[in-house]
RNA sequence: UCCGGGAUUGUGUAGUGGUAGCACGUGUGACUCUGAAUCACAUAGCCUAGGUUCGAAUCCUAGUCCCGGAGCCA
C-alpha cells in the first residue's frame, strides 16, 4: 500500500557517506520549539527523519529545542508528542535541550577559557549597530578584549543573577569582518530572568539556538542534522560551535526547503494569529494545517506519510498543490471507509403508489469495491428526503437528476418517476409526489430500460438527523506572499454548515469514524458529536466531480 | 550592493555524460446502480547564451531571474 518514496539528495548524502566510511551508522532528530501547535510542514519533517532513520536502520530522537521559556509552555509539548505518535512513529529517545543546560555553560566557560568569547555590556541596539549590515563590516566589541579572568567572572555572575535582562551577553568572539552577520560576534548566552516550563527558576541565563542546537545535536551523537533553507547561513557558525567546544561527535547539518501549500499559511506565528483572533475555533480547528486540525478534519496518518514521500524532499522553494493533499486521503479511504447515503439538504419525497403502512428491508454493499465489508440493510418506504440538488423544475440539457416526468433510480432500490411538485407560497418547491416501479428492484438484474441517473436518499421515518460541516479553503489565492495582510485574504466561506440526515445504522458513530457520503464526499465523525449529543460531520474532502451545472 | 542557496511539462519530483521518467492536475473517449471509482488515450518540460564532447538536464564560462540572511527568536 504505502510505496517507499524514490531518491532525494539527503538519502544520497547518506548513501554517501556510509560507503566512504564517514559513519557508519545514522541517527537523525525531530527538533520542535514547544511554543506552538505541529503543522503538516513539521509533518513533512518528521517523516524524512523517521524514515531516514527506518531505511538506514537507525535511530530518531524526539528533542524539545525549549531554549527560550518566555514562549514555550508544556502544553506545546503534550501536543507535539501526540501528533507525532498520531503520525505512527516512535522515537528511539525522548530529550530536553534543557536537560544540556549544564554541560552547555561548561563548554561556554571552555570557550572563554581559550579566549573564543567575551561578556559584553553593550545594549542590543548597540550591538545590533554595531553588526552593520548586509554590504558594511562591523565594528568590534569595546568590550571584546576582556580578560579571560573577567569573562569568567562576569559570566558566572551572570549566571548567578547578579545582573538584570539585557544588561549583558555572552558572545562568541569569531569575526566581525565576515560576510556572514551570523559570524559576527554571535550572541551565544543572553539573561533571562523567567520560569522555564523544565527547569523552573534554576536558571536566568538561557543560550542562543545557535550555540545550543549543535551542542545538542553532538551530545546526542546525531550524524545528520537535517533542518530548513533558512538555516544554510548558520552553518558555518553550527560547524564552529561543534569545533570550538571540542565536541567528540561531530554532526552536520543539512537543508532542505520548508513546505508550502496552495491557499494554505504554513507558520507557527500566522496560525498562532488565526486562534489568538479567533478567526478559528482553536490549533484543532478542521481549516487548520495543524496535525491536530487534519486529524480532527479526518485525515489519516497514512495519507500524510503518502502524501510526504510524494512531494519529495529538495532544495528548490516550491509550492504543492492542495489537490495532492486530497489525492492521498481519498485514495487512503477509498477501500477503508463504509459507503453510506446522506442527504444533506433534504427535499421530501412521497412515493405515492406505495403501501403508506409498509417498510420494507434493503440490501446494500458497505463498499463496493471492497466487497469484504459486507453488506447492511436500509429501510424503504412510501417517504424519503433526496437532495435538493437531485431535483429541477427546470432542467439544463444533459440533467440526468429528477424533473417532472423523468425516471432515476434510488441507489440500493427503485426507479422513480417524477409526477408532481407541492410548492410553498413562495414558490419553494417543498415535497415531490413520485410513483415507483416494483420491477426494478436492485438485485434482480432488471434490464427492461434504462435511467442516465442514480441519486441518493434516506428513508423518513428511520432517518437520523445529522449536522454536516463542509469546508472550503482558509485562504483565498494571494498574489504575493504579503506577510501583513493575509488575514485580508481569509475565505468568508471557509464552513458551511448544514442540517440533513443519514442512515439509521451509523446513529451510533463514535469520535473519528470515518464515512463516505455516497456522491458527497468523505466525512469524519467530529470529536464534538458526543458532548451536543447529536452526529456531527466534518467533510474531509469531497469526491471528485465533473458535473457543472451551468457549462 | 555583500554572503549563502536555487531554477526539469500547469504543480511537485527523479535523472549526476548515453532514448527526459514518475505522481498530482487537466482534456477526450469507454464503462458505470456514486456525473465517483475504473480503463484507454492525450496533454506538456531541462532559465538564457556560448563552449567541451561522437553525445550535455548533467561538465566549463558568462549572464538572467527567484529565494534566504543584519532577534539578546527558532
Amino acid at each position: 500500500m504505502e510505496h517507499k518514496a524514490s531518491s532525494n539528495f539527503i538519502k544520497n548524502i547518506i548513501n554517501e557517506d556510509l560507503k566512504s566510511g564517514k559513519v557508519d551508522h545514522i541517527i537523525t532528530r525531530f527538533p520542535p520549539e514547544p511554543n506552538g501547535y505541529l503543522h503538516i510542514g513539521h509533518a513533512k519533517s518528521i517523516i524524512l527523519n523517521f524514515e531516514l532513520a527506518d531505511e538506514f536502520k537507525g535511530k530518531t530522537h524526539l528533542r524539545f529545542d525549549d531554549t527560550n521559556p518566555v514562549k514555550e509552555d508544556t502544553e506545546y509539548v503534550e501536543s507535539i508528542k501526540e501528533d507525532v505518535t498520531w503520525l505512527g512513529y516512535k522515537w528511539d529517545e525522548l530529550f530536553f535541550a534543557s536537560d544540556y543546560f549544564e554541560e552547555m555553560y561548561n563548554r561556554a566557560v571552555l570557550l572563554i577559557k581559550k579566549g573564543k568569547a567575551y561578556v559584553c555590556d553593550s545594549t542590543a541596539e548597540e550591538i545590533r549597530k554595531m553588526r552593520g549590515s548586509l554590504i558594511e563590516v562591523g565594528q568590534k566589541s569595546p568590550y571584546r578584549d576582556r580578560s579571560v579572568e573577567e569573562n569568567l567572572e562576569l559570566f558566572e555572575r551572570m549566571r548567578q543573577g547578579e545582573f538584570e535582562d539585557g544588561q549583558k551577553v555572552l558572545r562568541a568572539k569569531i569575526d566581525m569582518d565576515s560576510p556572514n552577520i551570523n559570524m559576527r560576534d554571535p550572541v551565544l548566552y543572553r539573561i533571562a530572568h523567567a520560569t522555564h516550563h523544565n527547569t523552573g527558576d534554576k536558571w536566568c541565563i538561557y543560550p542562543m539556538y545557535d550555540f545550543a542546537h549543535p551542542l545538542e545535536d553532538a551530545i546526542e551523537g546525531i550524524t545528520h542534522s537535517i533542518c530548513t533553507l533558512e538555516f544554510e547561513d548558520h552553518r558555518p557558525l553550527y560547524d564552529w560551535v561543534i569545533r570550538e567546544c571540542e565536541m567528540e561527535q561531530v554532526p552536520h547539518q543539512y537543508e532542505f526547503a520548508r513546505l508550502n501549500i496552495t491557499n494554505t499559511v504554513m507558520s507557527k506565528r500566522k496560525l498562532k494569529q488565526l486562534v489568538d483572533e479567533h478567526v478559528v475555533d482553536g490549533w484543532d480547528d478542521p481549516r487548520m494545517p495543524t496535525i491536530s486540525g487534519l486529524r480532527r478534519k479526518g485525515y489519516t496518518p497514512e495519507a500524510i506519510r503518502s502524501f510526504a514521500r510524494e512531494i519529495g524532499v529538495a532544495k528548490a522553494d516550491s509550492v504543492v498543490d492542495s489537490k495532492m493533499l486530497e489525492f492521498f486521503i481519498r485514495e487512503d479511504l477509498k477501500l477503508k471507509a463504509p459507503r453510506t447515503m446522506g442527504v444533506l439538504e433534504p427535499l421530501k419525497v412521497v412515493i405515492t403508489n406505495y403501501p403508506a403502512d409498509q417498510v420494507e428491508m434493503l440490501e446494500a454493499e458497505i463498499n463496493s469495491e471492497n466487497p469484504e465489508m459486507g453488506t447492511r440493510q436500509i429501510p424503504f418506504s412510501r417517504e424519503i428526503y433526496i437532495e435538493q440538488d437531485d431535483f429541477m423544475e427546470n432542467p439544463p440539457a444533459k440533467y440526468f437528476r429528477l424533473f417532472p416526468g423523468n425516471e432515476v433510480r434510488l441507489k440500493n432500490a427503485y426507479f422513480i418517476k417524477c409526477n408532481d411538485i407541492v410548492k410553498d407560497e413562495a414558490g419553494k418547491v417543498i415535497e415531490l409526489h413520485c410513483t415507483y416501479d416494483p420491477e426494478t428492484k436492485s438485485g434482480t438484474g432488471f434490464t427492461g430500460r434504462k435511467v442516465k441517473g442514480t441519486i441518493h436518499w434516506v428513508e423518513a421515518s428511520q432517518a437520523v438527523s445529522a449536522e454536516f460541516r463542509q469546508y472550503e479553503p482558509l485562504i483565498l489565492d494571494q498574489e504575493e506572499d504579503d506577510d501583513t495582510s493575509f488575514l485580508e485574504h481569509i475565505n468568508p466561506n471557509s464552513l458551511e454548515i448544514v442540517q440533513g440526515f443519514v442512515e439509521a445504522n451509523i446513529k451510533d458513530s463514535k469520535p473519528q469514524d470515518k464515512f463516505q457520503f455516497f456522491r458527497h464526499g468523505y466525512f469524519n465523525v467530529d470529536p464534538l458529536s458526543l458532548k451536543q449529543g447529536k452526529l456531527i460531520f466534518n467533510r474531509i474532502v469531497s469526491l471528485k466531480s465533473s458535473f457543472q451545472l451551468n457549462k
